[in-house]
DNA sequence: GTCTATAGAAAGATAGAC
DNA sequence: GTCTATCTTTCTATAGAC
């Protein structure tokens, strides 16, 4: 009852100002975004911020954290699926998620600030693609113990190369705010049809 | 004599704003850097900048062209090269040109402001990485002429898919600034791989 | 913790002399 | 075209009352 951690007690002003901030950061990016507008958006005073936060850096910080952390909790295809199936399963959960307009905002900010802030990407990279990644070629190691994959090519590469192509050209005009190229579905079916002509035994 | 279009003549002002203006913007981002600051880098007064572009925006449009225009001019393997050379050939030129810290710097900025300037965007993909990939397409159509890759696919979709793998993992990590990962060579070599086992005729 | 009010710095852009 | 000097706005951050 005495106990005051600024972390556990999620006030409601705490709340929202990670709210309106978030909500600003993604939509306008980081430098755009005023801490005046953060007080207007969460209809708190300025200086209420930094009681809560020690400035905007830690802010956006903290909202990366809580995107990473609700994004990507990724849930594995079926086991039963065969290779054909579980790469479109995952294709379609994976762009589902990178295709969203807060996620691409969010990486757009991160890949900004990734030159001056190397800690902000590290912890992007960790929390967000390298655990879609280790899930993906988990499943690849499985379907390779299961025979219907060949065995001669390390899962972390099949994966890295199934992403890639997923977030080729489709992915990469949206991120650029482009006019859309060829359709989700198609790239979808074109890259799972190449891991399956390169390395699947049917 | 008597015409002074501003574009013709490159004075040895206009250059040094350029020259200036880009090293800053490519180091320190876009919203980070100052017209003081360029003008400083420069040796130029402020007004001097705003006599020869009207702001900031196209200062750095004006950069982003320059760089493309240098960078992607691209040179065709040899034709006499079979499908998996003319690939590895590729491969070695485009992640060349691509891991350049410059090329990664502007490619920041421009994937930052994309949210706010599509124009920019825009005209970044049309003279840099639709270049790339046409380049790569035409090899492979011709690849496929010559009976060594597999005729039932769109070359554009294969080399949107090579280009794809060849910016997975590596690339993606250097572009955030975090260590390196899997060496260059070994991405290429992986994505040669696989698209030859996919797609070769041998 | 929360507010009002403001400090203090820095930005983009321009006026006017030469 | 080029400069110096300055305007105007906007930003992050804080001091001090409650």
């Amino acid at each position: 009852m005495t106990m005051t951690r600024t972390r556990s007690k999620p006030s409601a002003k705490r709340e929202a100002i990670l709210d309106a901030a978030q909500r600003l950061f993604l939509v306008e990016g980081y430098a755009a975004t005023s801490m005046d507008a953060v007080a207007a958006g969460a209809e708190v005073s300025k200086a209420t911020i930094y009681a809560h936060f020690e400035g905007k850096d830690q802010l956006f910080a903290a909202i990366m954290h809580r995107r990473c952390e609700a994004s990507f909790a990724f849930a594995s295809p079926d086991e039963s699926f065969d290779a054909e199936r579980t790469f479109t399963t995952y294709a379609e959960r994976l762009l589902g998620l990178l295709m969203t307009p807060d996620a691409m905002a969010l990486y757009r900010v991160v890949v900004a600030e990734s030159a001056r802030t190397p800690e902000l990407a590290q912890a992007f990279y960790e929390t967000g693609p390298i655990r879609g990644k280790a899930a993906i070629a988990a499943s690849v190691a499985c379907l390779q113990a299961r025979g219907e994959l060949a065995t001669d090519i390390d899962p972390l590469v099949i994966a890295d190369q199934f992403i890639g192509m997923l977030r080729a050209e489709t992915y990469h005009r949206a991120l650029l705010g482009l006019p859309e190229g060829r359709s989700v579905a198609k790239t979808i079916a074109a890259a799972v049809q190449t891991l399956m002509r390169a390395y699947g035994k049917r």
